[in-house]
DNA sequence: GCAAAAAATAGGGTTTTCCCTGTTTTTTCG
DNA sequence: CGAAAAAACAGGGAAAACCCTATTTTTTGC
């Protein structure tokens, strides 16, 4: 009898996450033995004498998102294989998954086949790169190379310009976000500034659409 | 015996999709006998000798949306019961769902429990509003009654100001949406007045913003 | 077909956003 | 420590967004 492998799923979405496992449970050498909701909750069960070998791992997710779980992941167990989930192909969110950890990065609409060649790979090779990842890594490095990249931009981004930009989405004026801040109104445009040039946007409304699209606020 | 009752599933991405219906197939009662991709997939797969009792249906979804789909089935098979699927708890997603004819509506993070409760109450009194439905169904009346109210409204919006809030999710200037639409910019300032009014917000980024939350538009 | 409602247009003023060019302060690193 | 880089701050001006109040045109309902 082959081995067993263990997989833990964490994902917020309770529908997505059961129907995930029962869909890994029929798979004849893999057994999900753990699943949580969001980072913070996964942190707690892990159980550091029954280790799964593979994380499916959402992106976005309340308490603990799937980048610093993924971070943490890195420092505490690095054997831990995380394979990332989620809805979007957004070229950022896939880079910045990597680079906090990922060994794969896989779409909610992949299909079974897909999945399992996910496992395997991971299992076999220790990363799962389809094309999708493959080309979205290629443009990033392109990027990088060429002339400035907006993906270690984001990796990039101030704690003060990360709070202006959620504070961007809102109704509220760049003054109100000033007094909000404790900054002078000039500073505040000074962020605006720089996250113009650093995502490539020229007005709040591209700013707002950019923090939306890459998950940097939710709706 | 007591008889399997028909379900079917029509949602893009696979991997919920099959997960979900490998949930559903274990619950004893009932069975899925269809499932599609998109509206326009289900709708052409759906055979009139083979009809399911319950549509398990999200709402976002490429070619033909739930929205969509729903109204078609209202008119061509108004004996299907539609339950809405969703990540979001937006009130005019469901509010608009249950307008173009479905019968519950259910978030995608719910648990089996409730989904299993939904199917019942669905069979047995014909429809599923739990309290997150009531709550909403409850404010939109309340706006419907007090004064001007959010929903309708979304109803009502004219197709340039559709077009016009479409636009605004963009870098554009109205200077350049006027263009665009060969419409005066003074025209222009109107739609953006009306929609102000009609979507209770008070700036371009809370417009801009109502409108993703609503699926208006698509990142 | 005509009155009422809705949509399109407009003038003109205020606030907010955007942009350019700087200085001062703080942080980083060899 | 000291130089260089990064962050905070600023003046001033132009463009865009916002808001109020009208008038004209088109649509709608009886």
């Amino acid at each position: 009898m082959p081995d067993i492998h263990k997989i833990a799923v964490v994902d917020d979405h309770t529908l997505f996450r059961k129907g995930l496992i029962s869909l890994i449970n029929v798979f004849p050498n893999f057994e999900v033995i753990l699943e949580a909701s969001n980072g913070k909750d996964f942190i707690q069960k892990l159980d550091p004498l029954q280790l799964p070998e593979i994380v499916l791992m959402d992106i976005s997710m309340p308490e603990m998102d799937g980048y610093a779980t993924c971070e943490w992941l890195k420092s505490h167990y690095p054997a831990l294989k995380v394979l990332a989930l989620s809805t979007m192909d957004a070229e950022t969110a896939i880079i910045k998954m990597i680079r906090s950890g990922a060994k794969g990065y896989i779409v909610k609409d992949a299909d079974l086949t897909e999945l399992k060649l996910a496992f395997s790979e991971l299992l076999s090779i220790g990363f799962f790169y389809n094309e999708l990842v493959s080309r979205k890594v290629i443009n990033s490095i392109n990027k990088i190379v060429g002339d400035n990249d907006e993906v270690a931009a984001l990796q990039k981004l101030t704690d003060n310009e990360l709070t202006f930009l959620r504070l961007s989405c809102s109704e509220k004026t760049y003054h109100e976000i000033a007094n909000e801040m404790f900054k002078s109104e000039k500073t505040i445009d000074g962020y605006r500034a720089e996250l113009f040039k650093k995502l490539h946007v020229s007005s709040r409304v591209g700013m707002v659409m950019y923090a939306i699209k890459n998950g940097i606020v939710q709706l």
